[in-house]
DNA sequence: GCTTTGGTCAACCATTTGGTTGAATAACGA
DNA sequence: TCGTTATTCAACCAAATGGTTGACCAAAGC
């Protein structure tokens, strides 16, 4: 519950664990389908997905024999709002903010 | 210059490293004054601001025989920029950040 | 029931990390 | 010039990290 910074940047500091993320942005997967595009074993896949769940970055159901993962938003929030602490930095992100935003309201 | 999420995401990880970042918000500081309030060598700490410096998240400048350690903003916003990909997290986050931005304002 | 599928566990390995100490370097003050 | 101050370097250490493999367990499917 308390999120914890340490642990949420250390699972953000691998690539592999940030694409996981960026592929469970587009839609919930099962633990196979996330190691699919990997060249790497299903066990290391596994041990990604534990480190982002201690994390608190994703969330893991069990339905059958399949076990799903999706994002969590809290965790990333956590470390968002740690980095607003940062006001001058988030002073000098509004334009790119600003841009952001703007697609935001394109897509919608 | 190219911000490696890795490094700085990484560098983010460590409390030590955190918490000289958020004493570097209040002040630029020399090597030794950074060093002062932790309970670990001087070594320690300049390793510490080695990896901070690689990450691009502080500059360092020698002049005489200080090293005068202060906050980049580039690297934090590189890496806020990845956050920003996940559009429901910002989403979600907006209210804060409008809490933040009004306070910024009064400070101002 | 038996086999396949989905996933984890345990043991192992190489590399990285975060700390230590002691020596080295460089600039200032007397 | 000599001692002091600021900082890094090098060697070392224990623990954590990211990967492997093979055995294991549980849920489907036939």
């Amino acid at each position: 519950m308390s999120h914890d910074l340490d642990l949420i940047f250390a699972a953000l500091s691998d690539p592999t664990r940030r694409a996981i993320l960026e592929m469970l942005l587009e839609d919930d997967m099962a633990v196979t389908d996330v190691a699919e595009p990997f060249e790497m074993s299903l066990a290391a896949i596994s041990k990604h997905l534990g480190i982002l769940t201690r994390a608190g970055l994703i969330v893991q159901e069990k339905r059958g024999r399949v076990k799903w993962c999706k994002l969590d938003p809290s965790a990333i929030r956590a470390s968002s709002v740690w980095m607003q602490g940062f006001g001058q930095f988030v002073e000098l992100d509004l334009d790119g903010l600003e841009r952001f935003l703007a697609q935001e309201l394109v897509q919608d």
